[in-house]
DNA sequence: CTCTTGACGCCGG
DNA sequence: TCCGGCGCCAAGA
């Protein structure tokens, strides 16, 4: 299986996103310009094992449901800005902002 | 064609 | 905080 277009716009966003930081799966598809967060997360899901998937998460800072607890092995070795429970990102402070520059 | 399912998002209660 | 409901859009049965 391939990644069509669209897929391949995802991805390329989601490379895109620096360590430390996060984008929730509904930036992206602004990002982009094109569908929402549940195609988002429909190629994600598809194509997601080869890019660092981990850095895209829910809007309210969750990591993905497949594989939370990996998700937070790579936070923690990162060091992406945690709420205080530790359970979700500081979105506050982790969202990456594409303007920033690389 | 309709109905159900999602690595979702937001508003209420 | 947890839960339910509605909107969202594409894919599969």
């Amino acid at each position: 299986m391939e990644p069509d277009e669209y897929s391949e716009a995802v991805l390329e966003t989601v490379e895109r996103i620096p360590p430390g930081k996060v984008l929730a799966y509904g930036d992206i598809a602004e990002l982009i310009g094109r569908g929402g967060p549940r195609q988002v997360g429909r190629v994600m899901s598809l194509f997601g094992g080869g890019v660092p998937w981990w850095r895209v998460i829910r809007a309210d800072g969750s990591p993905p449901r497949c594989d939370e607890v990996r998700a937070h092995e790579h936070w923690r070795a990162e060091g992406t800005p945690l709420r205080p429970d530790g359970r979700r990102v500081d979105m506050a402070r982790a969202r990456w902002n594409p303007d920033d520059p690389a």
